[in-house]
DNA sequence: TGTACATCAGTGAACGCGCGTTCACTGATGTAC
DNA sequence: TGTACATCAGTGAACGCGCGTTCACTGATGTAC
């Protein structure tokens, strides 16, 4: 795997890298996709890269700050899955049924992306242990919000609409956010993971429905 | 811990282990309440055990068949946990109010136990990740049902008091268990780490109240 | 009740592994004059 | 335009760590006679 990826990158000018920093999120995501977080691991990111394991100490205060960067950028993948969504929503729909079908597109997206990257997912939403503070970086998608910000728009929508009373609006982000991750995290790593394929999605969608009606 | 724990055990009769899977077990436990899942460990289990290391494998064929054991004593807990809270419901309400409690009372004690012994919690619900074939084992709390049983009796009370529409029966399990499970997951482990405690109660009882709404 | 013996739960030493991190270093790059 | 030099991104070697697992073994236990 080193050596195929040695052989994408482009040849190095002179002894210098162009980018480490980056290609070692590059690694860094790659090996997530495969493995979750847990396989994000700063010799094998290095040996990825196509350079000696504490070159990374240049641009990485230690593996965690390797972790957070990786996951920041997953999370502005799951921001795009999102926002494409988001857009295939139809237009002409009353201001209800549009913000209705947004908050769908949130969740359907989220538990997309949680179906086709459950490496990157994963590593997108588990925090390293060790962490003590927060950092904040590209979580967001193209259209520059973060997949909470595209969440809080669709409530904001649904309020507006009158479909959401003013009363339930503080904090809906966190019940909704909890129905889909939960769907999310029992499928991926936790004890429906063995569910058939059909009962997933039938779950899901299910998950999704409880979340827009209960909200 | 480890001396503490040598000391709290009853002296060794001979060189003969008394009954050292379930010492295993129970530093499997303990560590796991300590650390999570991912702080199951063979050699540091057979410490506390005082115990050479190969000696575990008298006892499981590997690494993960203790983790798995250690999941399903923890799944227990849980059950407990369950259903000390749903014997606090009150008896005398309607049949569809009693059926609204206990299924309040499964998310209610599942959200309880999840803030209590965090690492506990993450061990019961994070399967290993080489796993290949699903093991059974004591899974129930005291009352002998498992947490995933408590949730289908309280749905099925729902359902026989008029409260849940037939149709919506099926796979109602997994959308209310998601809700909850994912604001556990995002609390402890997840984006929502660092909400102040306050907003952490809130959001733990809005989640619970979309389910029992949305359902 | 006494004895021979098979069983098998534990020992002790060792293995190879990949990891994160630190050290003193080197040499290409870009800048100041 | 040419040259001296400081910067700093990378090298190469090494460290100690704890892990899972395997090996050949030993000696207490319980059973058959």
């Amino acid at each position: 795997m080193a050596q195929q990826d040695a052989a994408v990158q482009p040849p190095r000018s002179g002894y210098r890298h162009g980018d480490l920093r980056q290609a070692l999120i590059d690694a860094g995501l790659e090996m997530a996709r495969e493995g979750g977080p847990d396989a994000v691991v700063l010799r094998e990111a290095t040996r990825r890269a196509g350079v000696s394991p504490n070159a990374a100490y240049r641009h990485f205060a230690d593996l965690t700050a390797l972790v957070i960067a990786v996951s920041d950028a997953a999370s502005g993948e799951v921001a795009a899955a999102i926002e494409q969504e988001w857009d295939a929503v139809a237009g002409d729909l009353p201001p209800d049924e549009t913000a209705r079908a947004h908050l769908r597109a949130v969740g359907t997206g989220y538990l997309r992306f949680a179906r086709d990257e459950p490496g990157l997912f994963r590593a997108a939403f588990t925090v390293p242990t060790d962490l003590n503070e927060a950092f904040g970086r590209a979580k967001a998608g193209p259209g520059g919000r973060t997949p909470f910000e595209l969440l809080s728009t669709a409530l904001d929508e649904l309020m507006a609409a009158g479909a959401l009373p003013e009363e339930r609006r503080p904090g809906a982000e966190f019940a909704c956010w909890s129905a889909v991750h939960g769907l999310a995290m029992l499928v991926l790593e936790g004890p429906l993971r063995d569910l058939p394929v059909e009962l997933k999605r039938i779950a899901a969608q299910r998950a999704v429905e409880m979340a827009v009606r209960g909200i």
